[in-house]
DNA sequence: CTGCTATGTTAGCTCAAGCTAACAATAAAG
DNA sequence: CTTTATTGTTAGCTTGAGCTAACATAGCAG
C-alpha cells in the first residue's frame, strides 16, 4: 500500500520540462512536419531512410522531449538542414558567452570562493 | 549457439548514425560545453538546475546521439539560448522547402500515380 | 607546489523509449 | 462519392538510457 503511493518518477526532467522548453519543442516538430509535407514524403518513407519507426517520426513532430536527438537530428539531415544544428549554442553568436569569455577561458568550472550563486 | 549470433539492435538508427549526423551533434556538444564553461558552471550545478545527473549533461557534451532532446533543450535553455532551438527547420527559411511549397500545400504526404522515387 | 574539487570512468540496476501489430480515422486522387 | 493510402491510436514487450555509487584523473586557486 505504501509501495504504490511513492511514484516519484527516477527522470526528473522529462517528468516536468519546463513550458518554455516544451514549447520550444513543439514547434521544432512542426516545422519538420511542414519540411517534410513540403517534400511530400510520407512518415514511413522517412522512417525507412533513417532507420526507425514511422511512430519515432511521428514523436519528434509532436516535439516529444524524451526522444533522442538522434531522430531530430536525422530528420534535419533528410532535409538537407543538419548544418543548423551544430550552430545551436554557437559560441560565435552568443552574446552572453562572448561577454563573459573575455576574462576567464577555462576547461573546468571553477568556484571563486565568494560569488557562485549568481547566475 | 544460433541464438547469439542474431544480434541485430532493435534500433537501426543509434545502432549506426551517419556520419554528419554524428559531426554535427559533436559540434554542437562542443558548443554547450563552451557556453557552460563560459558561464563558470559545473556539470552538476547545471545538472541540478534541469532535474537531471551531471552524467547526462556530460554525455550531451560529448553529443552522445542516444540522449534525449529534452536535455540538449534544456542546456540551451539554461544558458537563455532556447529560442534557436525552435529556429531550426524554420518553414520561411527553408529554401528547398519553400520552393516546393509553392504548388502544393498538404497535410498529408501522397503518391501522385508514378514519379514517386524523385528526391 | 599542494590541496581542493570538477570531471571522467566503470559497474549494476530500473524503468521507460521505441519496437511490433492491429485497427480506426481521415485526407487526397480520380 | 468512392477508393486508397496516410496517419493516429492503443496494447504488450524488450532493450538500452539514465540513475546511483565509488574511485581515478586532472585543472584551478592560493
Amino acid at each position: 500500500m505504501m509501495s504504490a503511493a511513492n511514484t516519484k518518477p527516477r527522470n526528473d526532467l522529462l517528468a516536468a520540462v519546463p513550458y518554455q522548453i516544451e514549447a520550444g519543442l513543439k514547434k521544432l516538430g512542426a516545422n519538420l512536419k511542414t519540411a517534410r509535407l513540403r517534400r511530400n514524403l510520407t512518415t514511413e518513407a522517412v522512417a525507412m531512410k533513417i532507420g526507425t519507426s514511422r511512430f519515432v517520426v511521428s514523436d519528434a513532430e509532436k516535439g516529444k522531449p524524451s526522444t533522442s536527438i538522434a531522430a531530430y537530428a536525422a530528420l534535419l539531415w533528410t532535409y538537407g538542414l543538419i548544418d543548423q544544428l551544430s550552430e545551436l549554442a554557437n559560441p560565435l553568436t552568443d552574446e552572453v558567452g562572448t561577454t563573459l569569455a573575455l576574462s576567464h577561458e577555462r576547461s573546468r568550472a571553477r568556484r571563486s570562493r565568494k560569488l557562485n550563486n549568481d547566475f
